[in-house]
DNA sequence: CCCCGTGATGCCCTTCCCGTATCAATCCAT
DNA sequence: ATGGATTGATACGGGAAGGGCATCACGGGG
């Protein structure tokens, strides 16, 4: 294969058409410039230049072969610096985990942060529940994570993203729904509760149970779920009431009555940022810092 | 800038993620391929493999350069496969000049075998008169001429490309063209004849002189024109009669009666091709070898 | 705890490549 | 016509680059 310094050299001769000033511009000397040629071209098998000692000219494999080495050394440049802007994190893909109900609250400003921080990176979105973004994490298959807080592996940092509200969701034509006023913990008290799973949904699970305890408070729990989604269906079905994120509230089920609930603490449910410390994408650290930098200001 | 040998050793290594095995595909050991991944760091001052003593793995940027590199690896095959291409003429570019004249004959039939011989080939037309295809010729501008034949300087080669006849070309209403049947040259004594330039149309310029005089007749040459379209014009607006080759009747020129001439030779308009001796465009090779045969077939 | 696997490093030798000096061919001018 | 100037090719010497061998450093597994 031919290099690169022949293709420089071969498009200074074809530019100049002159093997003296092309070696010049080149800052080498004639002779090795000519054996640079004569080397290409026993490479390829075919003759780029006609030359005599009083000219030079271009065969027309010669002006083919311009072309196609002049693409190359541009691509080469391009690739450089392309690489450059990857590393320090100007340009590149990042990979962001997010769980379904994040989606409703933090994904939209987490990801026009990005777009401000990072203009030319490439994002790639995946969701998955919290406990698995912790693991992709750690295999390198996630470069941020945005889920509800949790033990996060000693490899990887974490930070708060955002705190929201809980709203009680109350089939239409619930007692509940039909009073007028906010809740209270108290008002739960018996009722058949659609629960969050212990596993796939720790972080509410742990949550709503904590809030329980403190008021001495004991709903039934009919049934254990791991997504939202389903709690708010069987809601609409009148299975029972439940105690869903604010944001998710919008999402404007059938028969579905939304309602505040006086609790201890006015924004109960946390979401937060995860990525590894040891963090080798350059447009995940580009993105943090921005970060900070807009929380710092705000 | 880094070199080819760099970019292959880095794939190789990206594939493999392992330094051993890729050496051992690039038929060298270890450390020198070690240092080639360390020196194209080094150059693009960026990181692109994370090495452990028990795994390799690709950061990000290493993930963004290795797309370019196998890009850059792949045009690099190419175009030294497209260039011997060009070299033995299986593509390339070739420049053919034509008169106006000869579009209307051979052109065609010469773009038809070129396309058979050359499929790849790239074709470059350029109207000229014969003169200015001679010129460009030897200036390296043109690959091949179809015109009329004539002196070809020294390094310069022609072979007849075809022969036409002449057509009487007269306005509608003229004493000529209402007589039934065919002309014959003494017909013209007398006529206002519109005549070829002795030096932009020379040869037919002369081929009409030497028709008159072997037959003893004498036109009035009212005009000296050099373009067959300028002739048919002033045909058409009554100036004269004219003498043209079959094949611009086509043209189908308002208000010109086409009617045959009785001549010593049945066609004498010849056309030829001219191209330099010393030819070093391999598509004209082909295309002239290409000729040669189906020529010889026929 | 030792051994194996793996990448990095040190050292040597070959090869490649540049620079200086020179040659060969051609053009131009006297 | 002949000599000088221009220009690309060639010869040769020295230094740098690059590959191979031996070895080191480090981490994981039996």
């Amino acid at each position: 294969m031919f290099t690169l310094t022949q293709l420089t050299s071969f498009v200074a001769v074809a530019e100049e058409l002159h093997f003296t000033r092309a070696a010049a511009r080149l800052k080498m000397t004639q002779p090795p410039l000519s054996r640079q040629i004569q080397l290409l071209e026993n490479e390829l098998r075919v003759q780029l230049l006609d030359r005599t000692n009083r000219s030079v000219r271009l065969t027309p494999a010669g002006r083919a072969f311009l072309t196609e080495a002049r693409r190359i050394l541009r691509q080469s440049e391009d690739a450089a610096l392309a690489v450059r802007q990857v590393s320090v994190g100007e340009a590149g893909t990042i990979a962001i985990g997010f769980t379904a109900a994040s989606a409703h609250s933090m994904l939209g400003a987490l990801l026009e942060a990005t777009r401000e921080a990072v203009p030319r990176a490439e994002i790639v979105l995946r969701e998955m529940v919290t406990r698995d973004q912790l693991e992709a994490l750690t295999e390198h298959r996630l470069d941020l994570g945005l889920g509800r807080p949790s033990m996060t592996g000693p490899d990887l940092t974490s930070r708060p993203a955002g705190r929201e509200g809980l709203l009680a969701a109350l089939p239409l034509g619930h007692a509940l729904a039909e009073r007028p006023g906010p809740l209270s913990v108290a008002d739960f008290d018996g009722q058949q509760l659609l629960m969050y799973s212990p596993t796939e949904a720790r972080y509410f699970n742990e949550l709503l149970i904590s809030i329980f305890n403190a008021a001495r408070v004991a709903p039934v729990f009919s049934q254990y779920l791991s997504q939202v989604h389903s709690i708010l269906a069987l809601v609409s079905s009148g299975l029972g009431v439940a105690l869903v994120p604010e944001a998710t509230a919008r999402l404007r089920y059938a028969d579905i009555v939304f309602k505040p609930v006086e609790l201890p603490t006015p924004e109960p449910v946390e979401l937060s940022l995860v990525w590894r410390k040891n963090n080798d994408n350059p447009v995940l650290g580009t993105l943090l810092e921005h970060l900070s930098r807009t929380r710092g200001e705000s």
